[in-house]
DNA sequence: CCGCTAACTTGATGCAAATCAAGTTGGTTC
DNA sequence: GAACCAACTTGATTTGCATCAAGTTAGCGG
């Protein structure tokens, strides 16, 4: 079983992708697995970036918080997405935190194993620099979004991507409100007000708590 | 000159740095360089990422705008920073747009032979995935910062990391007020008077437009 | 050195969203 | 299935900041 999840972690990582075979039985040696329950916390603000950490199931919310105290929820990683850039270093400390959403299974990889790793296997670096380079592009957008756009075109913006990820206008909302407002910059009475008001302009429509129904997409994505 | 310039770019650039040079020949062929004024667009949103920028003097905005036309500042390159993560991918469009804040001249490399020198050149994919792992790290801040932290404490810490960036506690601010509203998210009418409000309160003091003396760099760095 | 203009400052007003407060709901545990 | 608790909703109030408006400066070209 075990043997199972490292396969898996190689086979579903995007950056492992397109490696000769010869590669990739390297790099499932080096990978070790973990489980985490839902709430456990999988990495630390300030503790060391000793190791890879790549989503083999479940999901993970990635979070920094300011000296204040308010929690900023940067993003949620998926099967296939790793944490990352602390592991590219030189020794150094992480900046955010990772904390499992359900329940998990984790495959790691040693910031030593992964470096050597990364210097053995050119196709692998530039597999990385991909990934890495989408990431910085995403976290651009991010920025704009939080210092320009008002909540409601965050939250309507959200909601859009969403469905168009999941490829229905009905889904389930992958986030709780309380994160959904951490991830948009917002408070979660905000966020239940606005979709309340989505669902009185006949933008959308909720079932239950986290059931939302897309009915106008073009509207929703003009909203301001 | 023209030669000298491409020589600048390599040997400025940290990406280039601890290539052998038999590498550093090779990449310096590749570079062709390119003089702008100020107020000339380098690259635009929405254009073609066919090349590689590297400011070797000088210094470049780089913004992003949304439909609703307001513009957040990202960045600013000075010599030796590129504009990149755009150059990575197989051939896809700008999301920023560069702006030239004084004279500058940059050196650039087409994607193709960027892509190319790449592969042949592993070191390198190893200093770019350092470059980008430490951009992932700023942006992710400035994105933390943008949704949680109020313009007051925005600004209070640009002024800190400036001067420390800088070592002294006098300085010119690198920036018009205008582009800093933009880089912080906020208005121009705000950055003034939140200056004011921190001169009133000791711990700054403001000579002629730009001229910036922090006084109380702790207190300053504990604004709310 | 004068006049022009963009950058900036200062003041008055309005509004979006945070905060504070008091319920209500739904899921989980025993 | 009752009881509990976190998550959520809805309402009232406050507030930080944007916006609008009217000066004031500083730098630059002539």
């Amino acid at each position: 079983m075990h043997q199972h999840e490292a396969e898996d972690c190689v086979r579903l990582v995007p950056i492992f992708q397109a490696l000769d075979p010869n590669d990739v039985a390297q790099v499932a040696k080096l990978v070790r697995d973990r489980q985490y329950a839902a709430g456990e916390t999988l990495f630390a603000a300030g503790t060391a970036a000793d190791a890879l950490m790549i989503i083999a199931h479940g999901q993970v919310k990635v979070t920094q918080t300011l000296a204040s105290g308010r929690e900023q929820l940067l993003r949620v990683l998926g099967p296939g997405e790793f944490d990352g850039e602390a592991v590219l270093f030189t020794p150094s400390e992480r900046t955010t935190s990772g904390v499992a959403l359900t329940q998990v299974v984790v495959c790691t990889i040693s910031r030593q194993d992964f470096q050597q790793l990364l210097k053995k296997t050119p196709a692998l670096a530039l597999n990385m620099l991909n990934s890495l380079g989408e990431r910085v592009v995403q976290l651009e957008a991010q920025t704009t979004a939080a210092n320009v756009a008002s909540v409601s075109e965050r939250l309507a913006g959200y909601l859009v991507e969403t469905s168009a990820a999941l490829g229905q206008a009905h889904f389930t909302l992958p986030l709780q409100k309380k994160d959904l407002a951490a991830y948009l910059g917002t408070t979660p009475e905000t966020v239940s007000r606005k979709l309340a008001a989505f669902e009185r302009d006949g933008l959308i429509k909720q079932n239950g708590r986290s059931q939302i129904t897309i009915l106008d997409s073009d509207d929703l994505s003009l909203v301001e």
